[in-house]
DNA sequence: GTTGACAAACTAGCAATGCTAGAATAAATG
DNA sequence: CATTTATTCTAGCATTGCTAGTTTGTCAAC
């Protein structure tokens, strides 16, 4: 009987609409204005539906965060061509990594600000957690001894400058210079600047 | 007459009084628990008492981060030791300020996390808001053409840093060496790691 | 077909939040 | 003492995340 299939097909049908309803509305609006509420008209059930999907409006960011993992490690990954040096491969990976963060701020929000209850480093992390990690990790390889603890530091740097910028911490302006700089220092030259 | 000098002593301290009460809750609940109901609790005063002191209560949460900037600038110029070397004093600077950073999460959560109403880089910016950069750009400055964009780059890394670990993104164990790493980039090294 | 069990969805409401209008009180002024 | 002005409070609004309890729909057993 198919019966049952088509019902959880809906059902899985409507969460994804949540989702999507949740993105639109934060990158639209800002996560602010992500209600139960709001969702709940959005989809045309009523709030406690929700519940049944998520157990709480966390893990409805959680959901969209995760999206945006892997798009930013489908990104990172483009961002790499077989042509370019290992130095200009580090410094491509981090442009599209802040032009990333800045072209989609409600989605690096959800991926490194708000709480989503995504678990790291752990047994049972998706796959899309890891990817972009993984990413950065083979740009940064030619350049490192430790290869894991020197992309979390590049990393890091990355996260760094895109959040102060975010915030008016730091100059917009110098955003390529200080790339550079980080191009630089990862493939272990003087600064010139 | 000191009648009125009185008043707004007494109207100050007990402004004081907030953003003391304040601290102490987000430090020892977190800032969830930072509400206009317990901080009127606190200073024994009605609510509407603490938008005469404060507009929202973003800008209470901005009055604490102000504090934290300004000791985080101390503890930064503190770290620095003349008889250091300039390597040495970029470490030591790292490294001061992820401990502040672990050490006070809800204070580096008001600082950077939080929206707070703080105007960076204007003519009105206070004082303390400058003052750990410029610590910053001490240690930075004999390594660097462009002082200003070198020490944004190394203030972005240590800002990275501090926050995904915070976030449980990168090893905990690993911190020391991802500020040799930092130490060594800085300097021009080649990471050794 | 009718009935009864089960699942799905809804209505209504709770407790908490930031914030504010308007009343009450205290203080200063004539 | 009367009046105006400044302080402070009471009470309440609108919004939030979340949930208890009820209604509605579905489907198998008789």
């Amino acid at each position: 009987m198919g019966i049952s299939e088509r019902k959880t097909r809906e059902r899985d049908e409507r969460g994804r609409r949540i989702v999507v309803a949740a993105r639109t509305i934060a990158e639209r609006d800002g996560w602010a204005s992500v209600t139960i509420r709001r969702l709940a008209d959005e989809i045309e059930y009523s709030q406690p539906v929700l519940y049944s999907h998520f157990q709480n409006r966390d893990e409805i960011v959680g959901a969209v965060a995760l999206e945006g993992f892997g798009e930013l490690a489908t990104i990172l990954r483009a961002a790499i061509r077989p042509s370019s040096t290992p130095g200009e491969s580090v410094e491509d990976v981090a442009t599209a990594y802040l032009d990333f963060a800045f072209a989609r701020p409600a989605m690096y929000e959800a991926m490194f600000i708000l709480p989503t209850g995504l678990r790291f480093a752990r047994s049972d992390t998706p796959a899309q957690l890891r990817e972009g990690f993984g990413a950065m990790a083979t740009v940064i390889a030619p350049f490192a001894q430790d290869v894991d603890t020197a992309t979390e530091t590049f990393w890091a740097a990355l996260h760094g400058l895109a959040e102060l910028e975010r915030h008016g911490r730091i100059r917009p302006a110098f955003r390529s210079q200080r790339i550079t700089l980080i191009m630089q220092m990862v493939s272990g030259q003087l600064s010139q600047l």
